[in-house]
This record gives C-alpha cells, sequence and structure tokens, in this order.
DNA sequence: ACAGTTAAGGCAAACGTTTGCCATGTTCAA
DNA sequence: TTGAACATGGCAAACGTTTGCCTTAACTGT
C-alpha cells in the first residue's frame, strides 16, 4: 500500500505456529499443542525446546487464525443506545473491566437506540464471530429476532428482551418506582406528579407503574399528576414534561423523575421559573448519577448499581454458554437521601 | 459445545463464497472477483446469475477470512483511560460514529491510564489486525514505543505522544488557560488562583502555564495561589486541592479549575464550606461538560469541541495510512459563560 | 490456414490455527 | 515370539477470502 506506515500485525509481524516450528524442526501441529497445553503429546525434551521458543520469541496465538479455524474468538458484542448517557458509559465500563478479567476483548457499538443500526451491529458482529451479545436497552428488530431463533448468546440490559424471555440484568423497576413513592410521602409531599418521555420503555413503564400503584395503595384515591415529554434524550424529556406541568397547573410539591437525566430537565426548567429544588418542589430520581454527590445535592435518587452489572452480565453469558438455563439477574436498589446542603445519607 | 446455544456465525451460519459458488455452478474465484465489483471477468450472464445469488442469500464476506488473507480487517481500536469520565464517553461516542460513516468498526478498550493495560490492548489489538490506533490521553510503555517504531497509525487524542510526534488530535491548551485568565480578570476577579491535581499530565500542565503566562503579562507581579490535590481522578483531585487551599489562605475570588471534573470537586468543597459559588468565588473550567447546561449552570467553562474530535480522527487515520504526513490539528475552543441563573450567553 | 489476441473462468497458494487420524518405534505381557 | 498397548509426532483438512497464473475456446487479421 505505502512503505511509510505498515499494516500493524501482518506477516511481517508477529511470529506463528510456523516461525516457532521451524525454529524447533518439528511440526506446527506439535508446536500448537504444546502452546495449548497438551503436554502429553510430546517428549520431555520436545516440550522443553519449544516453551522456550514460545518464551523467547513471545509468540502469541493469533486470534484471527482461530477464530476462523472456528475456535473461540474472545470477542464479545455490546450494543448500547448513545454512549452519552452516563448510565450507558458506567455500565459500558463495568462490563468492560468484566469481560477483560474472563479473557474477552469488547466490542463497543453505539446504537443511537434505532433499530436499523442495532441490526447492522448484529450482522457486522456475528460474521465477526462474537461469541455473545450484551444489549443494552434493546429494541425490536428483524435481526434480533433472527438471532433469538439461532439461539444465539444474548443478554439483555436494563430493558427486556422485546420478544420475551432470555437472561435480563437490571433492576426491580416496580420496586424502584413504590421505593420513590414511599420516599415522596415519607418527606411529606401531599400532592406528587410523576414526568416521563414521550415514547414510553418497558424500563420507564415499570416504574412509573410502580410509583402510581404504590401511592393508590396508600392514598386511594388521590390523583396523581401525569405529564410526559417529547424528545430525543431524558434530559429534554424532563425539561419539556415540567414545562408542560408548570403551564398546567403550576409545579407539584413532588415528582418522579424516573431517571436522573429526566431530573437535571426538571432542575433547569425550574430555574428558569424561579422555583425553588428542592425546597418548593422535591424530586425523586432513579439511576443516582456519580455525580449527584459533586453537583445535583438537591437530587434524591434510587441508586442502580450500574457498576455490578459488568460481573453479573458476564456470569450470565458464561452460563448462557455453557448452556444452562438463565433467567432474570435482579440487583438490589437503595435509595440515596440527598440534602441541599450537599450531605449524604445512606440507609 | 452444546446444543441450546450455537455459536454465532459458525459453520452452519453465514453463506459463504463456495455456498453461491456451488449453487451457481463457478468457482469461488469467480464469485469474489465479481462480490468485489471485477465485472470484467465474466459474461455478463455469470454475473447476473452471480449477483442474483448474492442478494437473495444475503451473502455477505466474511471479515476474518479477509483479514487472514491480509486484507483489510476494517477494525480500528481505541485506547481510552475511564470511561466514566464524560469526556471521554464524549470523544468515544463521537469517533465511534465518524469510524462507523467510513465503514469501520470500533473496539474500544478502557485503559484506566495503567501504562500495563495500554500494553496489553496494543498487543491484542495489533495480533487482531487493527489498522489503527487511537490512544486518548497516553501514558509512556515499552508497547506504545514499539508500535511507533514499526510506524503503525496511531493518532494521539487529548495527550500528545510521549515520545514526540506523530498527529495529535486536541486544542490549544495553552491559549484556552489564557482565555479563561481574561475571562477572570473581564469578571473582576482581583486574586485568582488555580488547582490541579498532583500528578500533571501534558495536557493540564499547558493549560495552567498558558493561564499563569497570560496572568503575569496583565498584572506583572501578581502573585497566583497555586494548589494541587491527590486522587484518582479529576473529581477528587478537585476537592482535595479546594481544601487545602482554603486551609491555606482562604477561599480566592476566582479559580482556574482546568477540567470540569475539578470545577466540580471545588463546588462540593464550597457547599461543605458555605461558600457561595459563583458569588464568592468564581470558578472556570476547562472542558464544558454537556451536562453544565443542565445542572452546573453557575460554571462558565472553555468548550472543547470533543463531538467534532470523531472526524479529525478519523480524517487523520485515513491520511496516516495513505500515507501522508499529518501533524498537529487544533480544533477551536471557545468561552461558555454561565451566570448562576441558569441562562447562557454565547459569545 | 495459422499465429496472435482476447474473453471467461478455474487452480492453487497463502494467511494461522486446530485436530482427527495415521505412522513410526518402543515396551510389555502372555 | 507375537500381538497389544503406548509414546511421539507428523499429515492434511478445514475455516473464508483474495489473487497471480494457467487453461481453454473463440475470434481476429493476414
Amino acid at each position: 500500500m505505502n512503505d511509510r506506515y505498515r499494516e500493524p500485525g501482518q506477516a511481517s509481524g508477529q511470529t506463528s505456529l510456523a516461525d516457532i516450528a521451524a525454529e524447533a524442526g518439528v511440526s506446527v501441529s506439535t508446536v500448537s499443542r504444546i502452546a495449548n497445553g497438551d503436554l502429553g503429546r510430546a517428549s520431555a525434551a520436545t516440550v522443553a525446546k519449544v516453551q522456550r521458543l514460545i518464551a523467547e520469541r513471545g509468540y502469541r496465538p493469533n486470534p484471527i487464525g482461530r477464530s476462523l479455524r472456528g475456535g473461540d474468538s474472545r470477542l464479545v458484542a455490546m450494543l448500547a443506545p448513545n454512549l452519552d448517557n452516563p448510565a450507558m458509559a458506567a455500565i459500558a465500563a463495568s462490563t468492560e473491566a468484566a469481560l477483560r478479567a474472563a479473557g474477552y476483548v469488547m466490542i463497543l457499538c453505539d446504537t443511537h437506540d434505532r433499530p436499523d443500526l442495532q441490526d447492522e451491529y448484529l450482522r457486522a458482529m456475528r460474521s465477526r464471530f462474537a461469541e455473545g451479545f450484551i444489549v443494552v436497552s434493546a429494541v425490536a428488530s428483524p435481526e434480533l429476532e433472527a438471532s433469538l431463533d439461532r439461539r444465539e448468546p444474548i443478554v439483555f440490559v436494563n430493558r427486556r428482551n422485546p420478544y420475551g424471555g432470555g437472561p435480563f440484568i437490571g433492576i426491580d423497576n416496580r420496586q424502584a418506582g413504590a421505593d420513590a413513592a414511599d420516599h415522596l410521602l415519607a418527606c411529606g409531599v401531599r400532592a406528587p406528579a410523576v414526568i416521563h418521555p414521550t415514547e414510553l420503555s418497558s424500563t420507564i413503564r415499570e416504574r412509573v407503574e410502580g410509583f402510581l400503584d404504590r401511592l393508590e395503595e396508600r392514598r386511594p384515591g388521590l390523583t396523581v399528576r401525569r405529564y410526559d415529554g417529547p424528545g430525543d434524550n431524558h434530559l429534554d424529556c424532563g425539561y419539556a414534561a415540567s414545562r408542560r406541568m408548570a403551564a398546567d397547573g403550576g409545579w407539584p410539591d413532588g415528582v418522579l423523575c424516573p431517571s436522573d437525566l429526566m431530573a437535571y430537565g426538571l432542575f433547569r426548567a425550574a430555574g428558569e421559573q424561579g422555583v425553588r429544588i428542592p425546597d418548593d418542589c422535591l424530586p425523586v430520581g432513579i439511576d443516582d448519577n456519580d455525580l449527584n454527590d459533586w453537583i445535583a445535592p438537591w437530587l434524591s435518587s434510587i441508586k442502580i448499581p450500574y457498576r455490578r452489572f459488568g460481573d453479573a452480565i458476564v456470569t450470565s453469558l458464561r452460563d448462557l454458554r455453557a448452556g444452562g438455563s438463565v433467567g432474570e439477574v435482579l440487583l438490589p436498589h437503595q435509595l440515596i437521601r440527598r440534602r441541599s446542603g450537599g450531605e449524604t445519607i445512606e440507609n
């Protein structure tokens, strides 16, 4: 192509089985077996010689050759919508670490929540011999359905399999909504409201339902104001919904924001209208973004242990590949109470 | 392995050249050539037949086979420290999009700023035939040096090549520091201070130097208080440095925080001590996190156009692989002024 | 009619692995 | 002494692709 910059790892690069074999005066098969720990198939002398050469030349098996042969590729694809969302970044970071610890390499694909991109990535990764898929906030798409039909190992995170079944990692969203309701009532909120995106995912729906059901249970007959907002991301949704809410009947004394980003949208709208948060209006979020402790001391939020998702995901993926039947893993959430001053009180 | 879950893309999966060839009654070579657009090597009838079959069976060339052969892998590795940092997430997201648009797939590796992990990933990616590397905030490491020696295509982002030279995407950090100084002076700050991490990267050093130099130029003889803070991340550094600053001589009327995260750390320390931000102490950040507009209306910050990094990175990578000599790309930054009320005034 | 050209397409090697099977040679028991 | 078992290790196919070179047949010009 050009002589200034070489392809990395190309022919002249890495030492291959053949190089070692030639130098040791044995066949590639023998070297391969020794490299893979099958030491009983060669004499002690041969094993020693080959092992020495492997160490000396820094031989590392080429994953490409391996995958082609049909062995494992040690590649796992993670499909996530929009990395800009700090929650996604947290999941990605913890999954990456867990996979690396298990000897895998993660390919991260940003699907922008679009079914067509999700499909494109599923195809691309399949033909790259990805050994498994982690789909965060999956959307229904033809290729996803096809993958499920082929019984490919797929772990769903955050949002359940739109076609039902399959392993799932997340929290008990209904319970989280109920906990949020309890929190608002405990803080003396009389007329709570709820905002949510116009387009409801199953995750958000469950949180809102859990919230409403718990309120109905504890305050029968109480009407809960409910506003939705349009937008690509939860920041915009939260902002738009809050403005609708303010225009419709003024600010309530408490609001469930089913994601922290929506709470940030509410915060902005409140600031613009001179409404003091949390004194005039007490929001409760779900996610508990790491930054809350630093710059959003006004936001109590239900912490989702995204840092722990990685391990759970890798465990599920392994069980799946081992043929075990894998169900849902619901990790524990926890309300983090914050007061405006910035002190955090964990219960 | 087991019959419940299959490897995706394995033998029984994707249609291969051989499948098409068998069905069309021609050789693999012919199909390969037609699939790659070399239409002059077969009769019109053959071309039509093969093209029809390719479309019908949904044939897509297997990238593994291609890479192995020595062709291109369309794989690019991005090594980033700590995805938790919103700035890194923004760079990763925009790069992913730009690479996908250019037909590449990005592998994202979290190096945690550790030289040994950076090395491990460089090796792993090289043997997977990555066509190029994007190293964000590179640290010096043996394998990086080796990669440079082999003239592999590496683009450095955010932090310059620790061994010097090579293409770089970033901003003019000295100028950004100077702009921050101008801003503080314009806001009437009399005795500005600066906080920074104890471990100085070249990026942060440049920002701080630009700040101090500009102050010396405009206010000769002015002594600028300077505090560093330990910690793994800039949040902790900023917090620790701020507390040191407060303990040492009280809060200044203005502070340069060479990253937004450090400003968040300062904000928390100020909140704990009852210091009002920005009224008592005016911070200026560098980065301009997207969330500032929503929940940090008190923070004026120098916006780094992370969203535009992706395109610049891909362009550099292409030029590099085409053999062109690629230098530094400094993208324009811009001060975003915010007032406590939340309104944004861009200049 | 014959050499030369062109069209059409197949052969086979190469990339790096893994693995079932075969080929030696040695040892051991009956 | 002869068969069996075992130790040691090589052969070759297979994965999917690309490409230099070869073959065959038809066509062209003289």
